[in-house]
DNA sequence: TATTGTTATACTCTATAACTATA
DNA sequence: TATAGTTATAGAGTATAACAATA
């Protein structure tokens, strides 16, 4: 046993050489190169990193700009609306709304129909930030999107689209 | 302001219909729809609700199998090689390596050469089970690599991967 | 009886720092 | 002085259940 794990240890890992050259060795992915959500994982990681650096300045996350990018696109939508849609869950949504309503970027307005909803808008200035933050975010896939063609990028999207709507018309079909 | 709140409500939300109209309502991504990151998020997350049904009989999540892949794939690596480069961190993979070893999945070799160093493998049962967890996970993507060609499935994987290095080489300049 | 928004709780992940033993 | 592994802790994120007001 000591021999073998010896053995490896010897092939595997040059010791004769520097402490660092075990740190920047590259592993072998082994059977996760062929995982989708490995790979998905990797690259959000990554993108996430330069989003979360992005949006520092603004004080808030990607959760809330998120929200406001939702709002914006659909004035008047509920709470609940907003949080199957945006990938969260209705408690979240309320201390991030309250944080928006706060920093006056989103107005909760109660329906007058339906007493228990609240309609939910931008203000001026919310829309503002969200569109300032929204540069920010495509600067950090600038670099990226570099890296493709045009026709690429719009490929790769698709794909991104056309696997989601798959799994979600599968999940549709389990209720 | 009330009669703006009201004529909103009006426009966007038909609250003559029933309840559960609001509830299958399908919001405008707006925004979001050029942003990479949400549609990863998205299939990300649709993607991990089915893994971690499919590992919920071995008693196992994604970290472990990750890690366990990666084990096999480089036999003998360290743990900080393995938190690097699964996305882990090491602090985390300690209590995540305690548990496979108490299965019986892996072990920790100390190295002779550099008492510092864990070199850890799989046991035969640890490579099992691996397999296994594999098979599980890929009958996950089946329903998906149905939607996709192998022509453009490879090219999904390829453009992952383009990406991923790409900001993975950007970061490592900046160092 | 069901739904919207709210609160509270617990559990997971992640990030960080400090500590040890080695180098 | 730096590195591998460990431990401890605090923060964010997530999932859950219970609740009040309303439908």
């Amino acid at each position: 046993m000591k021999a073998d794990t010896d053995a490896v240890d010897s092939m595997q890992v040059d010791d004769t050489k520097p402490a660092n050259s075990a740190s920047t060795r590259k592993l072998d992915p082994g059977l996760m190169a062929h995982r989708l959500s490995f790979r998905l994982r990797g690259l959000l990681g990554l993108l996430g990193e330069r989003v979360l650096a992005a949006f520092a300045p603004f004080g808030l996350r990607s959760g809330s700009f998120t929200a406001m990018a939702l709002i914006k696109a659909n004035p008047g939508c509920s709470q609940i609306e907003l949080a199957r849609e945006g990938g969260l869950d209705k408690s979240s949504l309320v201390a991030l709304l309250n944080d928006l309503e706060e920093r006056g970027y989103a107005i909760r307005a109660r329906s007058t129909r339906d007493k228990r909803r609240s309609n939910l808008f931008l203000t001026p200035e919310g829309e503002k930030v969200m569109h300032e933050m929204f540069e920010a975010a495509m600067k950090t896939e600038a670099s990226l999107r570099e890296g493709f063609t045009p026709d690429e990028m719009q490929l790769f999207f698709a794909f991104l689209e056309r696997a989601f709507f798959i799994l979600a018309a599968e999940d549709r079909g389990k209720d």
